[in-house]
DNA sequence: ATTATTTTTAGAATCATTCTAAAAATGACT
DNA sequence: AGTCATTTTTAGAATGATTCTAAAAATAAT
């Protein structure tokens, strides 16, 4: 674990607003002003690799990352905006229901977000 | 539903490899070989928004298109690779967890693919 | 037929992400 | 604390999927 790992680490793990890799590189501008884009890059790929964060990719979107905590997801159909939501763990029914490993599962609902019902 | 919409949608209804906007347009050469990678790209658009169509985006990697029928996923978390599986109908469940309206669900396990886990 | 709307086209533009190669940092082992 | 190997960082270029633009064509509406 580099600096840059932890303090990225970090970031995403005091986040709630599942922040792409523009805006943690803000973020980390405030710790470290002149570290660079692609550091962040590189770390968030490592960080992913070894299952430390999450990453959610929405089509036309930056990638996202988040918490690797258990939670699900609501993804608005207009717009693309995440919401945490914790709904009970699938795991158990999931794994006697596949017959390969089962690492992790990814349950994301689509929906319209208040925002963009309220925009008619 | 213009001719090639309705070609669009056949072409993922029929297929049952994931394809890309890319092999999308490549299966589409075969009936109209003067169609252009733009119109697959307005088209898959149009199709997604009025919902008859799945758009599948996993990080790095170009979207992949399905036919929007109920089925999961399973997706290979070293090559991306997907999986159909089809596993219990959790709208019910799922419904009585959530306060807003769900439009659909998209469920995805993570694992490692035989060829992957073959290739140590 | 005329007008309005939608779709197609070609190519440029965008933009997130990855790649490259060199420099720096770190770690391992004496 | 010195050498060698490995990992990380850096700057900038390259990639590549997708979107945008503006004009032409097709389609639908009146």
């Amino acid at each position: 674990m580099t600096k840059y790992s932890e303090a990225i680490l970090e970031i995403i793990n005091t986040s709630m607003d599942h922040p792409t890799a523009m805006q943690i590189y803000e973020r980390l501008q405030a710790s470290y002003p002149n570290a660079v884009l692609a550091t962040v890059y590189n770390n968030l790929q490592r960080l992913y690799e070894r299952n430390l964060i999450r990453r959610i990719s929405v089509d036309g979107m930056a990638d996202r990352y988040d918490r690797n905590t258990r939670h699900d997801h609501l993804v608005c159909r207009k717009c693309g905006s995440l919401k945490d939501v914790h709904l009970c763990d699938l795991s158990g029914i999931l794994e006697s229901q596949v017959d390969v490993e089962m690492l992790s599962y990814d349950l994301r609902i689509s929906c319209i977000c208040p925002r963009c019902a309220g925009a008619e």
